[in-house]
DNA sequence: TCTAACCTTGACGTTCCGGTAAGGTTGTTC
DNA sequence: GAACAACCTTACCGGAACGTCAAGGTTAGA
């Protein structure tokens, strides 16, 4: 079984592999979206799968959602969360502080979900308006075909 | 039949009604996103009700799309090439000109349709995702609640 | 006429990075 | 083992899309 959190890939390669720049990687750095790396020698930096995957789900969400980094890190603390909850699952012990780690991740969770249904809704209205008025320029455009015919026909 | 284009509204009463900031819209002035709006004696800017319309799309955009104000612009620009067509329809001459702007609007609108149908798609996708999550966090939280229940009730 | 509420134009601050500079590290080749 | 390209480091400036004062002008009502 492979420990994925071993890091053995340097900026560059997580950069590829995401599609964001080496910057916006130092950045999430920078604002606590993505744990420092751990180092070579020299001081470059060695990022895991697990942060590959993370920062995935930070573009995701800020592609999809639109919000504010704050915002996304509360999201992916939470699956933090999900994580740690997953792989002690479980020591019997601390229970309580289980309890308020779950209520938290559920909260967080539910509030992503509304998020998405309420801007999926709104899309969809939005994207039957635009059906309508292609329609609209569909026949605009056969209208303005018969006149050029027409025209052609009376100049000829 | 009123006049839509008969200014009378201050800018905090833009703001009001649409929700954004007096910088805002005299941001979105200065970048094109809005006609320069008439003036009072003093210099008051005072909008139309077409003005406030505009200045809902552009926020809905934003906010759905997540797009660039620049690419917004085309968008709303677009939409006036609209309004044009629909004004003077059909005053016969200059079919090419016309004929031309129609083009430019069905691109933009084919474009815009697209965009809102990938993201559609992509948060169909992740809503799908949340709901398992959700039902996941239940059943350990039901596991959490039995447990809870047996450290109860061997402790007294 | 005076005052509260509203407006004007700056100018600087913030978020989320992109670009570029000036220099250190790594790995390969001669 | 010295050179060299490719890669990395920090640091700082720039831009988009505004937020937030600041200092003063305008309007409408008492």
């Amino acid at each position: 079984m492979s420990d994925s959190t071993d890091a053995n890939l340097q900026i560059g390669e997580v950069a590829e592999r995401t599609g964001v720049t080496q910057r916006t990687l130092r950045f999430y750095e920078e604002k606590g979206l993505l744990r420092p790396p751990t180092r070579m020698e020299g001081g470059f930096r060695l990022y895991s799968d697990d942060d590959v995957k993370r920062v995935q789900k930070i573009r995701k969400l800020q592609d999809l959602l639109g919000i504010s980094l704050a915002e996304i890190k509360e999201m992916v603390d939470a699956e933090g969360i999900l994580r740690e909850l997953r792989a002690q699952y479980r020591p019997e012990a601390a229970l309580p502080e289980k309890r308020r780690q779950l209520e938290k991740a559920i909260e967080v969770t539910q509030a992503q979900y509304a998020i998405v249904q309420h801007k999926v809704s709104q899309m969809q209205e939005m994207g039957a308006q635009l059906d309508e008025r292609l329609k609209l320029f569909a026949s605009w455009m056969k209208e303005l075909e018969k006149l050029e015919r027409e025209t052609a026909a009376a100049g000829r």
